[in-house]
DNA sequence: TTCCTTTATATTGTGCACAATATTATTGCT
DNA sequence: AGCAATAATATTGTGCACAATATAAAGGAA
């Protein structure tokens, strides 16, 4: 009942661009998982302290542009962090549409405590530092292409 | 209140190799949802109906295996397509632990509905195509190296 | 001012993704 | 045969991710 496979064939898995994307990043997210969670993070979570410790306080649409994620996923993301006392959300006087997301002393402190979180993961990229950088870079490039193009349409 | 942020800082967001694929993987899944939806179907189902067009019928773990998703997630995926009259779902004789997976003959129509779909996506990836290959060829290779990873500890 | 439009965030509902655990079937050991 | 160990799938509970929609504030035109 195999069917038959052309090398040609679009549809064939190996062939796939996105797919390689998908698997890795769900990967990753199982890499991390057990790292963080001694941090009391999720992947995500951490992805918002990444961009909170470079600036803050942020709105929560400028940590969605950071991290090409909309309100919908990060209002209740946020909330959970804000119960586990990393930060603070609270609306802006000078616009009260817009929240204001700012560390406690608490998510300040965590940073000190995630500074081995990356090379403690590079064990799973084994593979010459300059390659791996190149691979960031592509991929980079790709998602500002990716998000570009969802700006537009 | 922005804080310091020096160039080499371990914890930047843009010396992140994870972060691109995470933010890649997320908006391929916003790009393929509108295309998808008109066959009915999710991304995660898409991938799974390839790799069943290559080669059914196959088992739960046997498509877990290819596509790097345990049973937690499989099982209820599977249940929805079955619904949905794409594929049948049945205990091996041979092997009551087993389910085999298999396609129905709507779910096998479906392969020409779908031969569109990868090129009417390659428009967000604007780029020689030599240099995609390129890029999928890398990531596959990480992907190869997060499972081994994975499957040891 | 009144009202219309735009902007920022929140809510709702659906579908993953996974760790931990449960269930049932097979295998291997004695 | 009896039974512990293993294997394959299912279930449960939590946390994303997103489309669609709702809510409320700000801005702007007449």
């Amino acid at each position: 009942m195999t069917e038959d496979q052309h090398p040609d064939d679009p549809l064939r898995l190996d062939r796939q661009i996105c797919f390689p994307l998908y698997a890795a990043s769900n990967l990753i997210n199982r890499l991390y998982r057990p790292v963080l969670s001694k941090l009391g993070l999720t992947y995500p979570q951490y992805l918002v302290m990444l961009a909170l410790w470079e600036q803050a306080p942020r709105t929560v649409g400028a940590l969605g542009e950071a991290l090409y994620l909309d309100s919908g996923t990060l209002t209740p993301l946020l909330k959970r962090m804000e119960q586990a006392g990393l930060l603070t959300r609270k609306r802006d006087p000078e616009d009260e549409r817009r929240v204001q997301v700012a560390l406690t002393s608490e998510g300040r402190a965590l940073k000190a405590e995630a500074q081995r979180v990356p090379e403690s993961l590079t064990a799973g990229f084994e593979g010459d530092p300059a390659e791996v950088e190149k691979l960031r870079d592509s991929v980079q490039a790709l998602v500002a292409t990716l998000a570009r193009h969802n700006r537009d349409s």
